[in-house]
DNA sequence: TTGGAATGTCAACAAGCCTGACGTAGTTTC
DNA sequence: GAAACTACGTCAGGCTTGTTGACATTCCAA
């Protein structure tokens, strides 16, 4: 574990400091990224773990509880707070499921509809003007390389909500 | 899937749901872009902020509190936690300014740089897998993408060091 | 020299995540 | 129908990272 000469890897065609140069990108972007909403829950009882919750909730209506935890990589107990306090806030309905009745089905009620809807009005806001700043051809660009970066099961999460209805 | 009415703003090229699919793209990317040094500092008494620390302070050796407080945008109070963690851990060193001794220039000792270079290299291999996948031009873009999406003050910290020399 | 601004430190607390242990209800297996 | 397993919830306690408030030191300018 030493060299640092321009041998191997480094040959492709970046160096060592235009990566460094990304990864700095990755943590300021990922800052703005996360801000606006942010400043929307700031003030309300809620977070960005419950943004999170809210988010998937909304894209995957009637998820069950441990779907919603292989998603967000969290414990239940740290999902459970979230969602505790989601629902006591009025915004997510947990029905037992039918034909399993341990299960949870989680809905976003109207309030919580509403508060989705403005949360991602926020950050949809900010993605797109990014792609209209850099254009077609660089989002296309940016979702390839961020879908690399992921670990494998992350991907399958991700791509498996491409065509997540059925 | 959904509607997509292509009205307002998604008249540009892109729908709703494309823009949706970007952001659960951040998500699960940044979740892959921290997990190497996260794994990596768990066991030692060290953390994502401390990594972060280590980074900038590396990135622009004698730097001062109050300029890693601005690049960090945390409190002070929270940066002197874990800039005093990493004093007593031998990692950084804190060197009084001579012309102004209120000032603290920060380096890293042989230990930081090391650790630095752990910490980096694993960030960097998946960085570069990850650009190696998807190709130059994906590279380009995605940089472009998150430039954009970064914070008008993130965006000028970001630019500013790129060629922090001098 | 006195007072304000800049810089950094200490103490206490909150949010959000974690592990471990346990309880409950429903389902499956034998 | 009993035992084992599954899905979910909860209590207790701990860690990291963030916050605010109060304070010490240093510099500079009136």
């Amino acid at each position: 574990m030493a060299d640092q000469t321009p041998s191997g890897e480094s040959l492709l065609f970046l160096t060592d400091e235009q990566v460094r140069k990304g990864i700095e990108a990755m943590f300021f972007a990922y800052r703005g990224f996360t801000a606006d909403p942010d400043r929307i829950l700031e003030g309300m009882d809620f977070g960005r773990a419950h943004h999170r919750a809210i988010h998937f909730i909304h894209r995957s209506p009637a998820t069950t509880v441990s779907n919603l935890l292989a998603i967000l990589g969290v414990t239940k107990q740290s999902l459970n707070r979230v969602l505790r306090s989601l629902i006591e806030g009025g915004l997510v309905e947990a029905r037992v499921g039918r034909r399993d009745k341990r299960e949870r089905h989680l809905h976003l009620t109207a309030a919580g509809q509403e508060l989705e809807r403005q949360l991602s009005d926020a950050q949809r806001a900010r993605m797109r003007a990014a792609y209209r700043a850099a254009g077609p051809q660089a989002v296309a660009g940016f979702r390839q390389v961020l879908e690399a970066m992921m670990d494998p099961e992350m991907r399958k999460q991700y791509q498996g909500l491409k065509e997540a209805s059925t």
